[in-house]
DNA sequence: CGCCGTGTTGACCAGTTTCAAGATTGGTGG
DNA sequence: CCACCAATCTTGAAACTGGTCAACACGGCG
């Protein structure tokens, strides 16, 4: 199982060794589980910019992305931003946060989420081992992930970092929807991820295109054409 | 209690709100959880630049260090590196890592580490709720640190990258501990951990030191001047 | 059809890196 | 205790990447 099917999808194992079995209070098991969390969840939706939440505000519900893109973001008190993650169809975010939300979360797209009460959501959790391993495990795929997103930001270039986001593009998609690439942001949310400005992302971006290793058929919509090479620019290795 | 604080004791109080509350199947109260992770752990040395684990390797053990400074990093093929944390006295890492290490850690200083067996970590930690709820909160802390780092690295300029740095050392050290700061890392250490070259960070000190914010005693110390005007310029304002 | 938001391209500039030359520090052995 | 060596740190000058500013293109919509 791939870290980003583990991020999105019930885990029917155990994510890491453990010695002894814990027991439950309630009927065991996935299923139960999706049951459990569909039982306390309920739909909202926000339009294409609006705010999720801000930092600092009082964090009173998970979410779980049913449709759209979601950025969590930082501002600087000067209007920089930095998008620290772009949330997809499945991904949880704002499940364990401390008291206050750490980060601004805003809709990309019009957006539908589904919302826990941190209360109920942290009662099923407690109560239910496998979700509490799933969860954990995902709070630890994050930091791997964020991790990952500061070697790009402190350790690569403009290329590579742009190579770099559409490799990580292409994975959560999955390696079977086809080559084309929806991309639901705007320039201006690939610059503030990868810590660039809009101008250098077109410009990478063109000159990825002149040297035939994408295609832009459309502003949002990206094909690529040599994945093997964009993988080593994205490693640093050519 | 502050977060830093947070990060380095046991939490006498449920960290975040729970509507329930759980069952234990051993002695509760912090007290105890100190017990029964002393009762695991055993103490480890390394000596300054010793590699204590590398990214892929097996994760078999959880840490705390003891003495000394650690740095967790990653390594780029051509050798760049981004070093991502400085655990300092107190703080756990790779507490509750998948099944392999997702980054280096290596011995800044000589260190002492208190190394628990993974499979015994777990198995207290999934005992006992108050250390559940320590260590959920610990991973938690680290995101948001990890994500405050984003924003050094996307989108602050040398100066203010350093201003931060700086900031970051004087809260972690505790606001009682003196003017005096000691830096076991080195300018090298400091240059990837921030996303920058060696000599810039020189530069910056030398630039910040002739502008009386900060003095330099000795290599390995350093002395804030004016705080006020640092915290300023490490978050953007000046 | 024209306007507005967004994206693209160019010319120039600034901040950071690179390269290179010393200075300082710390450790080792005479 | 001091001399020497290696490693680390500091400083300067030149080069370069990415940023800034400005003009223009594109596309959706009233």
């Amino acid at each position: 199982m791939s870290l980003a099917e583990l991020a999105r999808s019930p885990s029917p194992s155990p994510i890491w060794p453990v010695a002894g079995q814990a027991m439950t209070r309630s009927p065991a098991g996935p299923d139960m589980d999706e049951e459990a969390l569909r039982r306390i969840g309920s739909k909202i939706r926000y339009g294409r910019g609006e705010t999720i939440f801000n930092e600092g505000d009082p964090a009173e519900f998970a979410y779980k992305v049913a449709n759209g893109v979601v950025r969590l973001c930082k501002h600087l008190s000067d209007g920089r931003r930095q998008i620290a993650q772009f949330l997809l169809p499945g991904d949880f975010f704002s499940f364990m946060e401390l008291s206050e939300h750490s980060f601004t979360a805003e809709a990309v797209s019009d957006v539908t989420l589904v919302s826990f009460p941190h209360r109920q959501f942290e009662r099923v959790v407690e109560e239910r081992v496998s979700l509490r391993r799933r969860f954990a495990a995902l709070l630890s795929k994050t930091i791997h992930d964020t991790q990952n997103h500061l070697v790009i930001l402190g350790r690569q270039n403009a290329k590579e970092k742009l190579a770099s986001f559409l490799v990580m593009l292409v994975q959560r998609r999955g390696e079977d929807a086809g080559p084309l690439i929806e991309m639901q942001m705007s320039r201006q949310d690939i610059a503030d991820y990868l810590g660039l400005t809009i101008e250098t992302v077109c410009r990478v971006l063109s000159e990825m295109k002149r040297s035939r290793l994408i295609d832009i058929p459309n502003v949002h919509q990206l094909t690529i054409r040599n994945s093997d090479v964009l993988n080593d620019i994205a490693d640093g290795i050519e």
